[in-house]
DNA sequence: AATGAATGAGGATTCATTCAT
DNA sequence: AATGAATGAATCCTCATTCAT
């Protein structure tokens, strides 16, 4: 009497050792969060985790699939708009939000651990493209209505947010003091520079 | 006649071994890096390399604790400098230096994977702690004398100049098409422009 | 339908591995008896044995934890005996069935060797406690009965029954002539005298 | 200029080291006494060990050897003695005054856990050898002047004196609460009434 | 003789993964 | 689907020993 596969009930499962995953990565680190850890967090057996997921990397590619999903939703829903400029600072404030698990910075440093594996640096690339592509867009869509700067091309500028952006991130995992909510307003202040050009007001 | 105890030669070789570290962690990252394959790398003995760091961890201290010798040394060296802003932009500059080396970024994405171990944690703070305090001089000094912004305190332009700074080098680790020549000029402009504020002309 | 633990199962499991140590910390000392041998010896993966035993040296001590529950047991079943003295006799015969298994002098000698570490030595002392107060309880209780001698302290006699017994045990290990059957009346006979005192018939 | 060789300093280096020797085997046991911490005890260098003894285990071999060489001297100066049964309580005497070195029962537990050692094993029996047939010997000549029991072997006695002894040694090792001073007249009670046999009294 | 840097064989232990139930 | 006992490959590290000086 084989059970009826609940494809409900599989993606909670899925999202349960996901969500028990990020927390015990973050807190010790690739090497040191072993998949019985990870069980024992998401309160299932060892074979239960093998059986969503075929090995603990793909945990990892998993977390990062979640994000890069969430990117392009974030794209998605902000495509066609009418004020591309606006857009990217949502982004900005879309990362930042995400930021405020504080098992993200944590994640952010297990995965780059990881680069050397080819799948990860595979997804954070395409992660970043999607990040990247999505900030294009709205660039030259700014670009051509002449609200931002024109002697950057957009692909630069786009990688300029992210340079910013990401620099922010990772001071907000490792500095203590660097406190997202006072430094907000550095952070746009700074993008806003960059994306209009110096000696320009931005007020 | 005991042979005498060389320092230049033990230091000639903890170099070599810290040299094939650099190398073996930024191509295969922290676990996939066996201590086998450093000496390989050094063309020492397993035995040889424990005689000089007690564990594999110790050697990615040591390669950062080379770091930290060597921004303390850059600061004492501009200690007192007539113009602080300049020394300021000499740092980013010997921060993008050290960039030159490929292995660097590698090695840096191996470091934060390694957060969890708190002796890695307390290094990287110090480290970070150099630097900032070093900034800080600097814009302190640039401050009085009025040739920067001062509307924001001397600790937070300092982690700023850190944030573009890691970000930025970030970038050049992960993203291919990110080359440091040609963004260095957009650089220095993100950096001067933060530090004089919006709206100021700062060619 | 998760596989329900089966505590039996685990308790034989943990019984053929205390066995197969038992014969090749006897036959090697406790460095030649690597953990690869001792698997093999039992017909099982060195994974395995970590998951019953957290160390090599863990499995000394539930050898010996085995012995104190024994030692344990003979009191238990013993106890309020009505001819105290007997008792006595009944543990050395006791002892001595113990060291019939050949492996049991080699043991002890590579325990013996194992001192320096405190849990052993706790271990050691605790077993010793056990038998100690055992044999003290049946000398006191022979001593208000007037069976043995009174001018030696319970605690003291029962000691030197220890001595004995101990001496001999090491002796069977190690001197080839040495046989069990043969010495056993002078064992008892030296018990006997030390129980009543010199120049008191105790035929 | 070949430096003549000192047999006086030679000798004393060896004992230097044998000395030092004796003290990390008692303290650390025969695994936990590195080559380096026994160097450091002598004050010497690893190569220095070396060059007095070619093996880590050669020196136990040479401590024991060392024992071998006191037992034999004692039994030398002690041939021919008018009174045999003096001679082995003298013997006895003797082995008491050697576990007054707080070092010897922890050296004796050392090489007990080496037995399986063939060379260890080898040199134990020759030092029991030593002492059995010194003891027979006594024993002997005690029987033939009728003053000990003749229903037992002289090679049986002697064995059984050095069951005790060897329990006494052990238990003052182990066990805190023996004293040597305190236990040693038991200790002679015990060994004349085996030697005279039960029922004759010995005062 | 004396030294200690260099060596590398050897071994305990970890942990992702499998699979019978 | 869920379980966890069993597995063994993989690796860090120790330490006796060698040898050039």
């Amino acid at each position: 009497m084989p059970r009826p596969i609940d494809p409900q009930r599989h993606r909670a499962r899925r999202l349960q050792i996901i969500d028990a995953g990020l927390t015990v990565f973050a807190r010790r680190g690739y090497a040191g969060a072993t998949t019985a850890a990870i069980c024992r967090e998401a309160g299932i057996g060892s074979g239960t985790f093998f059986h969503y997921f075929p090995t603990k990397l793909s945990l990892v590619l998993a977390i990062l699939d979640e994000g890069a999903t969430e990117s392009r939703e974030f794209f998605a829903a902000h495509e066609e708009h009418s004020e591309p400029v606006r857009v990217v600072f949502d982004w900005v404030r879309h990362e930042l939000r995400d930021l405020s698990d504080p098992r993200a910075s944590g994640f952010i440093a297990v995965v780059s651990g990881l680069v050397a594996h080819e799948e990860i640096s595979a997804a954070l690339a395409a992660q970043d493209e999607i990040n990247r592509a999505g900030l294009v867009a709205c660039v030259e869509s700014a670009q051509e209505s002449g609200q931002i700067r024109g002697d950057v091309t957009a692909g630069r500028l786009a990688e300029w947010v992210m340079v910013v952006v990401d620099g922010f991130a990772g001071r907000v995992g490792s500095a203590g003091a660097f406190d997202v909510e006072t430094e907000q307003p550095l952070l746009f202040e700074t993008i806003s520079t960059l994306l209009t050009g110096p000696g320009k007001d931005n007020g």
